[in-house]
RNA sequence: GCCGCAGUAGCUUAGCAGGUUAGAGCGUACGGCUGUUAACCGUAAGGUCGUCGGUUCGAAUCCGCCCUGCGGCGCCA
């Protein structure tokens, strides 16, 4: 009996015409007169139209499935006809319906606002939209672990809980530790640059905590960020390792995710092009030049790009661009000066690539500086405390190699592949600023 | 940390140069409808207008404090 159902999807294909079919699923919704009763049913695939009239369900069953509630889940049976007045051009006709469970009165309706919905979350998940972010959200992690896998990468799990910062303390989620403070980790790194030493080529996708204090639709305090720490790597190798993973989880997307697309009104035609093309890298420095020349703009050469500076410079480009070799003053302890760099004063060896769209930042990555005096220089002047830091320094007094890594943020990712008006709508439960449910 | 915007029924909102019982749509209940597309028609219930205080004969409307939320800046993925 159980074996007996099938997928909405599976049903939905031309030639069914008449078959006889058992489908089980939610209600999505519900019209009809008292003749006349149409449920659309949702299942995880797909949703179809039934169709019941009294005559052949009988006056029990058809004031039964008159009363279900939205969301009521159901099993129903009955045979599929091909008619174009039927939302997605096929339907059943219905012969049984059989409640599962009856909905009590679902609090989501017609009108709605963008926060009522992430106040119901729990429920909203089952929405089409929902189902489709999360559906791609699903064909993207799993594309980032075959791309690494595929060329040979482990996966390395790093810890959660921490016990001091990596880039700046003042972000920072602290938790009560038994009787000590310890954080809550902001990025794999100094753990991945332990693990290279054996395994050299590794990646991870996990959770993320900033206690960042920004109300934007481009942060969340919990979020979700693809890594990745190879040995014997360059910054310009890991750059090359990046564009190629963005490019390879959108064509995965294109293959898998083009009903969910079209769900989202992402249009394809968005991201298409962007798998014959060339994206560019360009240094900080020119993209200083751009901006003056194309956009007016006149930035200090030292001061670190603002939003408006990045989205200014999106503006001259129809794919994600990677600009590198930012100042060394306005970077981490942890990346190297560049001495090959054509600049006006020294640049780190480091990357970020930007969206197009307006999405922002997608990757930030470097190479990792090998020098103990020059990182303990820079933790000194950016006021840590270098103890803290002495297994990290370890990793460069015994057998050090060049290597570099990068951050992926999935979220800002997603939000970009299904063109969304917030982060919070990339993740199945956003945790914010001011949101902690549900 | 800084700068904007908002808070009126379960939800989405109108009303805001102060003036009778604060309107509507959706949802809900009941009734009607043989093909609907979050249908349509009718009836009904549903509101401490975020809180506290002030101005006034009179405050949803004007003023002030506070609370809550949203977005943006800075910072970041």
């Amino acid at each position: 009996m159980e074996r007996d159902f099938v997928r909405i999807s599976d049903v939905k294909v031309s030639g069914n015409q008449g078959l006889e079919v058992k489908l089980r699923g939610w209600v999505y919704r519900t019209r009809g007169s008292n003749r006349m009763l149409f449920i659309v049913l949702r299942d995880s695939s797909d949703i179809i139209q039934c169709v019941g009239s009294r005559d052949d369900l009988g006056d029990e069953v058809f004031e039964t499935a008159r009363a279900l509630n939205i969301e009521s889940s159901i099993s129903v049976m009955g045979t599929l006809n091909e008619d174009k007045r039927a939302p997605g051009g096929y339907e059943l006709h219905l012969k049984a319906v059989e409640p599962v469970s009856p909905a009590e009165r679902f609090p989501i309706t017609k009108d709605q606002s963008e926060e009522f919905l992430r106040d119901n979350r729990h429920l909203w998940l089952r929405s089409r939209k929902m189902n489709a972010i999360l559906k791609i959200r699903s064909t993207v992690t799993g594309a980032i672990h075959e791309f690494f896998r595929m060329r040979g990468y482990y996966e390395f799990t790093p810890p959660i809980l921490t016990p001091n910062a990596a880039e700046g303390g003042s972000t920072l989620f602290e938790v009560k530790y038994y009787d000590r403070k310890i954080y809550m980790t902001q990025t794999w790194q100094l753990y991945a640059e332990a693990a290279i030493f054996s395994l050299e080529r590794i990646y991870d996708v996990s959770p993320t905590f900033r206690a960042e204090k920004s109300k934007t639709s481009r942060h969340l305090s919990e979020f979700w960020m693809a890594e990745m720490e190879a040995a014997w790597m360059s910054y310009r190798q890991a750059i090359e390792v990046a564009i190629e993973e963005v490019r390879f989880i959108i064509a995965k997307v294109l293959e898998k995710n083009r009903n969910e697309l079209e769900i989202l009104e992402a249009d394809t035609s968005r991201l298409e092009p962007l798998l014959s093309k060339e994206w560019p890298v360009i240094t900080y420095t020119e993209a200083l030049r751009i901006l003056k020349e194309k956009m007016g703009m006149d930035v200090t050469w030292g001061k670190d790009l603002r939003t408006i500076e990045e989205e200014a410079l999106m503006e001259n480009f129809d794919t994600p661009v990677t600009v590198l070799q930012y100042p060394k003053e306005a970077m981490a302890f942890y990346k190297p000066v560049d001495p090959e760099a054509d600049a006006p004063g020294p640049v780190a060896k480091c990357f970020d690539m930007i969206a197009p769209e307006g999405y922002g930042e997608i990757i930030g990555g470097s190479e990792r500086d090998t020098d103990v005096s020059a990182i303990s220089e820079a933790l000194e002047r950016e006021g840590e405390k270098v103890e803290n830091y002495d297994w990290y320094l370890d990793l460069r007094r015994y057998g050090s190699v060049q290597h570099s890594g990068y951050g992926l943020g999935v979220e800002r990712l997603i939000a970009w592949i299904c063109r969304l008006d917030n982060i919070k709508d990339a993740i199945p439960f956003p945790r914010t600023l001011t949101r902690v449910t549900p």
